[in-house]
DNA sequence: CGCGCACTCCGCCTCGCAGCCGATTTCCGC
DNA sequence: GCGGAAATCGGCTGCGAGGCGGAGTGCGCG
């Protein structure tokens, strides 16, 4: 871990030593294009794939991997617990988030969970490989938008878990009485913590509040 | 156009005439994946790609594959847009729908707009072959989950063109009074337009009919 | 220790929303 | 032409939602 400067480059040392990544995606499409960007690389090569959280905490253990390259939302285990405890297995561990939204929401707890890249998947095939470099020489990296998203929500003021709760809850469609019930808490409760809400969300209904809720990534439909 | 029975194998004639294809997908990424695994094939090539609606009209009249691989949402113009415009060149076109939803609204438009397949992106490669295959053959195919999708549809009331505007407006998160200033009508009528959503969505109040039109693809959030 | 914040609860009042009764016009298809 | 669906409009009722005020607890932090 000492030299690892990132420039592990294919000169002509005897075996010049390919970094080993493991790519995480659902989608096996996507899976194929990203390893084979990878692997057409001299310092670069994957050595394993998987297509959810579950599956990539144990390739983790298995392979040792110097950079992972994780999705977010896929089925059986999210990528946000994924990196949790990967990081947990390994602390050094390197993990680049690559998918398709941008909710600041996503990016702030993919962070806090230990990522330290963050890119899209509509960049091009050079930024990608230019991205794991840049993890793997120590550095962060994140995606212009990411970045912008990031440097937006430090102005916004953050919910508390408790109106986290309520507000999931109505945009499940519940009442406030219903959403009482459900949390044990009076219906007069509920409304205050809406009034909260809205104000920190800068709206004045449930309907826009949901809205901005699924915008800033706060609530998932589906 | 007279043999297009699907198998121009690569047996051992002269030139063995290769299927042309053309990608088109907003994300690099999954363009060179899904790129990479045509290519392998004998009878099939990639011709061109693209990357937004516009450029894939462009890029249909240029080249005129033998079959078009496109996603539905893209930035400048939709996939469904895009669908009918190449079928509005050459109503012999064949599009091949390649998504990550399965929503049975986005299912019924596309097939709809003239699209021949409708698969989703988590599927493996060699079912993505065998489908262009299908379609190469002049048969239609769909993913199990988008058949199962429009199956349901087809018990469900469709909404009429005024109760969507109604619905999108809602999910705006328009007041009803807001809401008939929009479409110059009175509240009144609002107000029987979404007496008749929330009786053919099956809920009772504006949350839930965006929760549920979210699913059904009507409304789109961002 | 005092201050602020999160969380909880309370009353009152207004207004929008949802459910109910009704109605007319237009337009399309059989 | 007649039925039916779509779109338009009226009023009435009751409840939920949202804005107004205040107020008590516990917890962390300077």
């Amino acid at each position: 871990m000492a030299s690892a400067d990132g420039r592990i480059e294919a000169t002509a040392d005897a075996a010049p030593r390919r970094a080993r990544v493991l790519v995480v995606d659902d989608h096996a499409l996507l899976r194929t294009g990203v390893a084979n960007i990878v692997n057409h690389e001299q310092d670069l090569e994957v050595v394993a794939e998987a297509s959810d959280g579950q599956e990539a905490v144990e390739a983790f253990e298995r392979y040792r991997p110097d950079v992972t390259l994780m999705d977010l939302r896929m089925p059986v285990m999210e990528g946000v617990e994924a990196i949790r405890r990967i990081r947990a297995i390994d602390p050094q561990a390197r993990v680049v988030v690559l998918t398709t939204y941008d909710a600041d929401e996503d990016i702030a707890r993919a962070l806090e969970a230990g990522a330290k890249a963050y890119i899209l998947k509509d960049i091009a095939a050079s930024e990608l490989v230019s991205c794991v470099r840049q993890v793997l020489a120590g550095r962060t990296y994140l995606a212009p938008a990411a970045a912008a998203k990031l440097a937006e929500r430090v102005t916004q003021v953050q919910l508390t878990p408790r109106e986290l709760s309520v507000l999931r809850l109505m945009a499940d469609g519940l009442s406030n009485k219903e959403i009482g019930v459900e949390l044990s808490i009076s219906e007069r409760t509920v409304k205050t913590h809406l009034a909260h809400l809205f104000e920190k969300l800068g709206v004045t209904s449930r309907t826009e509040a949901v809205r901005v809720a699924t915008r800033r990534g706060l609530v998932r439909f589906e």
